[in-house]
DNA sequence: AGGCCGATCCCCCGAACGGGGGAGGAATCC
DNA sequence: GGATTCCTCCCCCGTTCGGGGGATCGGCCT
């Protein structure tokens, strides 16, 4: 038998943190080593405590979860993230793998599944939501079809600017802009730029 | 000193209804009665259990927070529905009040602040979370000054819809939908419809 | 080298949108 | 009864969008 795994709390709702707890205090190898609200904190402490799993909420105030899994791989990569979120977004997973994350779990997840997970991410393996898999394979071809280029102007749209204004913006012709609205809204199948930006909004895709 | 305040916990997370409980566990004069983890289950187990106040959360797959608070209410009134949630916009706050809950509080709250709003809910007073006094003030004029039908022709906005389109599906002249989409935009302080319904998805006007 | 894709730009055109103006009827509130 | 608000409808007009057809260039992959 190995020795405990040692793990830090990351969330920024103290009623998730003190269920955690609870939860992880009935698994006799696991051992929780901190607690912290934010990404800063979560950061500095396990720079301190260097646990071997850090289950990380990721919207939080400040430094959001992303941000500080790619500190904490920078900083102790020795350290596992598993990212636990009430968010279900195909874009979030990928963003979240992308920042160095070695586990995505959802927060409806029944307990021993997070158990599981947090074993797996201890040993090094990765561990991705089952319950995540629909999501991936449905609306892969979502934001994942989307240029950089698209995204981008997809996201001046939702400012409420025009074709002209984005063209400005971006230093490039107002054809050009256009050309790149009408390959958005055949991608997302969305009838006007509007639709478009609801389901970029609803989907995560820009902000 | 009165007897045991009776309540149910309402929360799709098994790890937010863990830490409720042992939270709630610590004070001697709360008794939980039950748990659901959606809102048609929060509603059958409150006509049954009859609790004095049911903590409930206003995302949920299936029926939410809202409409659960609004059956509530009308099936057990005796009852009080203390809303229990992550999110801090003005927009929740007033529709949650509206659906007849009794307080407001945020889980970032602290342990303290809980118990207090329960005790305060369970007495039938109202109780709002104090963290949001500013954004009730600051964003109080973003949807409240959406009338019903503003609110609802820009939700179908959002689904990509045109003003033909709108004005046919509710049986009204297209000048109608115009007349109405210029007040929202006046309203809103936006530039194009674009805009405005990316705004009214980030204030969770619209969904 | 040839092929593919993304970014850039161009033309045309009908439909839709944004922004003025006004106006009537119903409901609500003093 | 007057004031206000909301929903409804109408006119005009210039601008913007959406959708179609292209084209060029550079990078990347094989």
């Amino acid at each position: 038998m190995p020795r405990d795994i040692t793990c830090l709390i990351v969330d920024d709702h103290e009623v998730v943190r003190e269920g955690l707890r609870l939860s992880l205090s009935r698994a006799a190898h696991i051992r929780v080593v901190g607690e912290a609200s934010d990404g800063a904190s979560a950061v500095a402490l396990t720079e301190r405590r260097r646990p071997n799993v850090v289950i990380m909420d990721v919207r939080m105030p400040g430094m959001d979860g992303l941000q500080a899994t790619r500190e904490i791989n920078e900083k102790v990569p020795e350290t596992s993230v598993l990212l636990f979120t009430a968010h279900n977004e195909r874009s979030l997973l990928g963003r979240g793998l992308e920042s160095g994350a070695k586990g995505y779990i959802l927060k409806e997840a029944p307990h021993q599944t997070l158990l599981r997970a947090i074993e797996k991410v201890a040993e090094g393996e990765g561990y991705v939501d089952p319950a995540l898999m629909p999501t991936f394979l449905n609306s892969r071809d979502k934001e994942d079809m989307l240029t950089a280029r698209e995204r981008e102007i997809l996201q001046l749209l939702a400012d409420g600017m025009s074709n002209v204004e984005v063209a400005t913006r971006l230093f490039i012709s107002q054809e050009t802009v256009k050309s790149h609205v009408r390959h958005i809204l055949a991608k997302l199948e969305a009838d006007t730029r509007t639709h478009a930006v609801a389901i970029a909004l609803r989907e995560s895709i820009i902000d």
